[in-house]
Formats: structure tokens, sequence, C-alpha cells
DNA sequence: AGCACGCCGACT
DNA sequence: GTCGGCGTGCTC
């Protein structure tokens, strides 16, 4: 008799299963793991996926109610991404049912079938031809129909977009009798197309070096592509996806989160002709299931996405890339904490794959791992054109006054770099005009009601804003603890350093980049089309600045304030500086024009600041793994942090208190060896947004200590009473401590 | 997490 | 008299 008990995983943070009898209408025989169920849970009905199959339950069969539906004929994941789901339960201890809910597309969720859609697609009928006199003045049904004829068994109309074509250009060409719509199911036989539509560049000795390493191996292999800003590692990954298709496999790239539309997007269409899909912030749930569903069956060539596009699934993986591996963009910071670059390599494994991590500032674990010999280094020096490295510059601020943020020499250097007609990037962490609104009669300091944090100074319009609970309010017109009238923002953001060069440069454009300046869709493209011109100008920005983007006509650089990494708590402030500045540094120059950065700080001649001008990020990094390794912190120690937050500053400790208590007593009946129990302590920031928070940090020199502990631990909590009272959460590998 | 049940305060 | 505050308990 086949087992016809399911155990079912459910959209609730409940860590555990819960057992269903078979639907009335199921045979047994149907039942799989990795199927989807409706289920009665409670009051409410919940679509779940089958856990596991059992012939019996410990819960009393009077309690056991009977599923009613099964969703899927088959498993909804193939056996490799469902491994990965279950891994990623347990390495993250989280729910599996949660965790589920986080890796499957939202209409999935909700029980939708997984299957696509009937297919609608675009053909070109006979006579039509790019040339044709009806479309000589319609640019967008020309390339509808340039398109079109790359795809003579059609295009699909869920694709549409991703061509760059629009569902009224052809419409228009229907009405003309120039292309028709067919109906097909999705799964027809397309003859092979050429592969590219563009031939690759010549990779220049050190490329095709590490292209020869990434294709002479098969199966399972993890490459950390190191390689220098403009040094090309673009083109490997282009031409090793290349060779990916021709065998015919798939591809999966992982980028972070950019504000900016990235020109890699771009570079990727327009190499390739097979379908690229990218899930973007912009998809509808039914797009991001097409796209899922297009990834699964095969008929996606390359998947490209941000953080949780780890969790798509592909029918015949063959490779995965994480560009800017370092990007902590990659980490969840809340429910679920999964970092998808680790994922990637546990999956690349699982599925038997090569995996590229790629970065210009390699992480600190990625290059550990390099050392212990789990990555294998590709390192890519020279830069296109044979472009110099920017050389580096502190400036000593000391004693020198600062306008906007900036010092008279830099903004006389500004200048100078103007008027030869070279662009010129401003980075300056910091949005806003100003940090700080001061009294100047008694020195009251504006402060967020709801944060341990001061409100930060916007103009335009004017306002009070606190970056960490996006709380607003009006700018106080009187001191409130003196009445005195003399307010005074205090430093310099974004919105005030744009000001000053504005009042400084006024025949040249200051264009500011940060979050606020980048909400409005059309601002980004005309700054774009600006910088692209090549006309001299000014950008100034946040780390939006840093990421992504090219600017060839920058030659100088100019980094503010470089002197808040300097005194950073958290052990990992000189690896985000170092790779923070060396990114921003990156974005400028190219062979005619070598770029120059100078830093302002008063700490001209602090060691950091001293390594990085001299000798660079790899110098830097390389020390601070030797630091690591005897401070005996990460990646030569493993962390979880226990967090916990509440209304009220005692529960959230007293709550740590007993699962300290709790870790002790399980290190001790275990006898878990190397475990410390750090706090508990308050959060760096205790209050933010009018809750009160701390945490308990739980390190050990073996992985598996910690699991073992956590795993012990998190039932308990679960028990204890006082759970309810607080929102606490675990966090295995944590990146920042706030 | 949801959702219901249950027992005390200011309102149509 | 009720609407609704959130404490507590449960979900196969």
């Amino acid at each position: 008799m086949p087992p016809s008990i399911l155990q079912v995983a459910l959209p609730s943070p409940l860590r555990r299963l819960f057992d269903y009898q078979a639907p009335a209408d199921v045979a047994p025989e149907q039942l799989q793991i990795g199927q989807r169920v409706r289920v009665p849970f409670g009051r409410r009905a919940l679509v779940g996926v089958i856990a596991g199959l059992s012939d019996q339950s410990k819960v009393p069969s009077d309690k056991l109610k009977a599923a009613e539906a099964l969703l899927d004929r088959a498993p909804l994941l193939p056996p490799s991404l469902w491994q990965l789901c279950l891994w990623t339960a347990r390495y993250y201890q989280h729910g599996l049912g949660d965790t589920l809910n986080v890796a499957l597309p939202v209409l999935l969720r909700q029980g939708e079938a997984a299957l696509a859609r009937q297919d609608r697609l675009w053909q070109l009928l006979p006579g039509a031809y790019p040339e044709h006199p009806a479309i000589q003045r319609a640019p967008k049904q020309k390339l509808a129909v340039q398109t079109l004829a790359q795809h003579p068994h059609g295009l699909s109309h869920a694709l549409i977009s991703q061509w760059g074509l629009t569902r009224d250009a052809l419409e228009a060409l229907e009405s003309k009798g120039l292309v028709e719509r067919i109906e097909q199911s999705p799964h027809h036989i397309a003859e092979p197309l050429p592969l590219l539509r563009q031939a690759p560049l010549t990779a220049n000795d050190e490329q095709q070096a590490a292209l020869d390493a990434i294709l002479g191996k098969s199966g399972f292999h993890a490459w950390l592509l190191e390689g220098v800003t403009g040094s090309g590692k673009t083109e490997v990954y282009l031409q090793a996806i290349e060779q990916c298709l021709r065998s015919g496999h798939q591809a999966l790239v992982l980028i972070p989160e950019i504000g900016l539309t990235p020109q890699t997007l771009a570079r990727f269409q327009q190499r390739f002709s097979a379908p690229v899909v990218i899930l973007h912030s912009g998809l509808n749930d039914r797009e991001r299931l097409d796209a899922w569903i297009a990834a699964r069956d095969g008929d996606a060539g390359i998947v490209i996405g941000t953080r949780s596009a780890i969790f798509t699934p592909l029918a015949r993986p063959g490779l995965i890339i994480v560009d800017e591996e370092h990007d902590l963009s990659y980490k969840q910071q809340e429910g679920l904490r999964y970092n998808a670059r680790d994922l990637a390599v546990y999956r690349a494994h699982l599925e038997k794959v090569a995996i590229i991590l790629g970065s210009a500032t390699a992480s600190l674990e990625s290059l550990h791992n390099v050392e212990q010999g789990r990555y294998q280094l590709l390192r890519l020096t020279q830069r296109a054109g044979n472009a110099k490295p920017p050389s580096f510059q502190c400036l000593d601020i000391r004693s020198r006054p600062l306008e906007g943020g900036l010092s008279r020499p830099l903004t006389l250097l500004i200048g100078e770099h103007l008027s030869k007609g070279n662009q010129v990037l401003v980075f300056i962490n910091r949005r806003g005009f100003a940090p700080t609104l001061m009294c100047h009669d008694c020195g009251w300091i504006a402060e967020c009601k709801r944060c341990d944090a001061r409100m930060t100074v916007h103009q335009s319009p004017a306002h009070l804003h606190c970056h960490h609970c996006n709380s607003q309010r009006p700018m106080d017109k009187h001191c409130p603890k003196c009445q005195g009238s003399d307010l005074r923002p205090l430093g310099a953001g974004t919105e005030r350093t744009e000001e000053h060069l504005n009042a400084c440069f006024p025949d040249f454009p200051v264009l500011r980049i940060d979050r606020e300046s980048m909400s409005r869709k059309k601002a980004m493209q005309q700054m774009m089309e600006t910088i692209q011109s090549a006309q001299p100008c000014i950008l100034v920005g946040t780390q939006m600045l840093a990421k992504g983007h090219h600017f060839p006509d920058v030659t100088l650089v100019a980094i503010l304030d470089a002197d808040g990494g300097l005194f950073s708590a958290d052990f990992r402030g000189p690896e985000r500086m170092a790779q923070m500045i060396t990114q921003v540094a990156g974005r400028a120059g190219r062979a005619e024009k070598p770029g120059q950065v100078i830093i302002q700080t008063h700490m001209a001649e602090h060691p950091l600041l001293i390594e990085l001008t001299e000798q660079g990020y790899p110098a830097i990094a390389k020390r601070e793994l030797a630091e690591r390794a005897v401070a005996q912190l990460p990646p030569y120690r493993f962390m979880a942090l226990l967090r916990a937050e509440a209304n009220n500053g005692r529960a959230a400790n007293q709550f740590l208190e007993e699962a300290l208590q709790q870790a002790e007593l399980l290190v001790e009946q275990h006898q878990l060896a190397e475990v410390d129990l750090l706090g508990p302590v308050p959060s760096p920031m205790e209050r933010r947004a009018g809750r009160f928070r701390a945490q308990l940090l739980m390190q050990a020199a073996q992985r598996s200590t910690l699991h073992q502990l956590v795993h012990l631990l998190l039932p308990l909590l679960e028990q204890h009473p006082d759970a309810r009272k607080v929102r606490w959460s675990i966090d295995i590998d944590p990146l920042d401590m706030f």
C-alpha cells in the first residue's frame, strides 16, 4: 500500500510540516514529493508543497484533515532546485514552507498552473521586409520587421519587450498585412537559429587564458574572476555563455541591484539571439511566472536577475555567473536571510556546472576560498586599450574650510579639469542637504523621535527626514530648547554639494545622482545623455555612482569624505571602504585620458589610506585577511546573530538573556567545542522606528558546531512564552551587525 | 503570520 | 447599550 499521508510545507513562519490525508479524488500512486496541494489550514485554505509522504502520522486521526486538491501532476521543481530549497531552509535555519514561499513566483504560491500560457507568436508574412515603403516613416515598425526577420518561426508575445518591440507597432503591422499573430502550444520545435547577433570581441591574452581555463573543465568548478574595472570581465562572461549555449545548455547570471539601468544588460541582448529572460522589478506577476516557466522548460537560453533569481529553475543548466560578487545586495536582509552568491556556489555544485564569481574588489570570503583551494583564481590586470590605472592622492583637509563639502584646492582642481573639457565625478556617500541641523545658540540637534539618529536636512521642499525609519517632519523654525532662530545645517550631503558646485561653476551642468534624483524616470535618461555627449560636466552622487556604469570622459574622481570608513565599529569597515573607493575610482578614465583620484581626509597618514593609494585593493585584502585570521573573525570563524526587537527595551534584552542561558546549557550538554557567545548587547543603533533592538552573537570555529547549536536552540526559543512579545530572527553569516 | 475568541474602555 | 483595543491560543 503506497503511503497516503502528505507532509506539507505551508507558507507560515512555523518551522514544521503539517500532515494531511490525500485528496479524496487522488490515488496514492499519483502523489509525489514536490507537488503543490491546496489544504484547509485553520479557517483558511493555503497552497503548500508536499515535502514528505508517509503511511502514518503522529497526529490523531480525528485531527487529520484531507487536502482539498492536488495542483500539479508532476513535481513543480527539478530535483536540483528542490534540493537547493531544502538546503537553504536547513542552512539558514528557516521553515521549509516559508523558504519555498520566497523561492517561488507569487502566482505559483497562489495555486496558478505551472504551465506556459498558450503561446501567442508574431510572425512575418511573405512580402514584409525592412525596406517596405509602408514602414519607412515608422522606425518602431521597421525595427519590429527587422527583429521578426531573425525569427522565422515567430517571436513569442511574452518576449517582445525583451527585444525592444511594442505591442502597438506589431498591431500596426498586422493591420498593414505585414505580420500575423499565431497561436501555438508552448513547446513547438524551433529550428536552430544563428546563435550570435553580434560577433564577439577579440579576447586579449588574459581573457583568453581565463576562457581556456573555464572551458577546459567540465562539471562543478568555482572560478574567482578578479578583474580591475575596464579589464573586460563582461567579455569573458559573454564568451563563456556562448560556449554554454553552443553545447545546448542554459546560463544563469546574477547581478547586483542597481539603480541605474545597467549597460551590461544591453550587451547580453545585443550579443545573442537566444532568448534572454531578465527578471527585473518591473515585471508583473504573470510576466514573472512566464519567465520562470521559460527558464524551467529550457526555452530561455540566458536568465539574468538579481538576488532572488538564484531560485529560477533551469531545464539544462550549464553555467552560473555572479557579477560583482562582493556586492552586499546579494544578501537578503530580512526574513529568510540568504546570500544568493553563496547559494549560487552550492547550486553550481548540485547542478555539476561551472560558476564564475566576478569582481574588481573580491570579497575576503571569496579570496579566502581561493587560499583554501575551493575556488580557482583568474586575473585580468590589463585595462582595455592599455588604459593606465588612475593615480590616487590623499588631500589633507585638516584646518581647511569646507564649502559644500569641498576644500578650496579640490574646487580649483575641478575647475582645471572642466576647463580642459573633461568631466568630473564627485562622490559623497550622504543623501540630502546636510546630515545635521543644529541650533547655533545652544547646540541642540534635531533628532528623530523614533530612532537614535539625527534628522537629515533636505531642501526643495525643505524638511527633515530620517533615513533610518523614513519619518519626515517640517523644518524647525525656532530651536525647541532655547527658542533661538539661528538653526544651521551642518556638514554636506549631495544636495548641498550640488548647490555649491552650481554656484562655483555656473557654466557647467551639475548632475546629481542619488535615490531622490533617480526616482524621476526621465531624469536619469537625460543625465545619461549629457554624460555620453562627452561635454564637460560634474556628476555628484552617492553609491549609485559606483555601480555598473563606466564614464569614459571623467578624468577626476573626488571622494569627499573617506573618514567615516576609517572609524567604523564593524570589523568589515576597512574592507568595505577599500572596495567602495576602488569601485568609484574605477568608473573613470580611458586610454588617452588617464584618471586622477582625490580623497579628501582628515587622516592623510592613516595606514589604510596610504596602503590603498600606494598598493591598491589586493594588498589591503591580503593584509585584512591576515588580521582576520589572527583576530579569529570571519571567514576564519563562523557567525550567527540572534536579533530581537520590542517596543520595550527590557523585553528584547531579557529574551536574549534567556536565549543565552539556553545556549550555554546546550553547549555544555552537547559538548560543543570552540563556541563563543557574546552578548546580549544593544544594537549599534538601539532604537529604530520606535523599537528597541538587541542582539546575541554566536561564533564557532566549525560551521557544523554553530549549525548544531542554532538548530537545537531555535525550537526552545519558539516555545518560549516571550517569543510572541518580541520580534526575533536568526541571521546565519551576518554581513552587518545592525 | 493570520485569524478567532475574549474581556475591558469611550462613543454613535 | 455597542465598537474595538490587543492578550492568548491554535493551525495537521
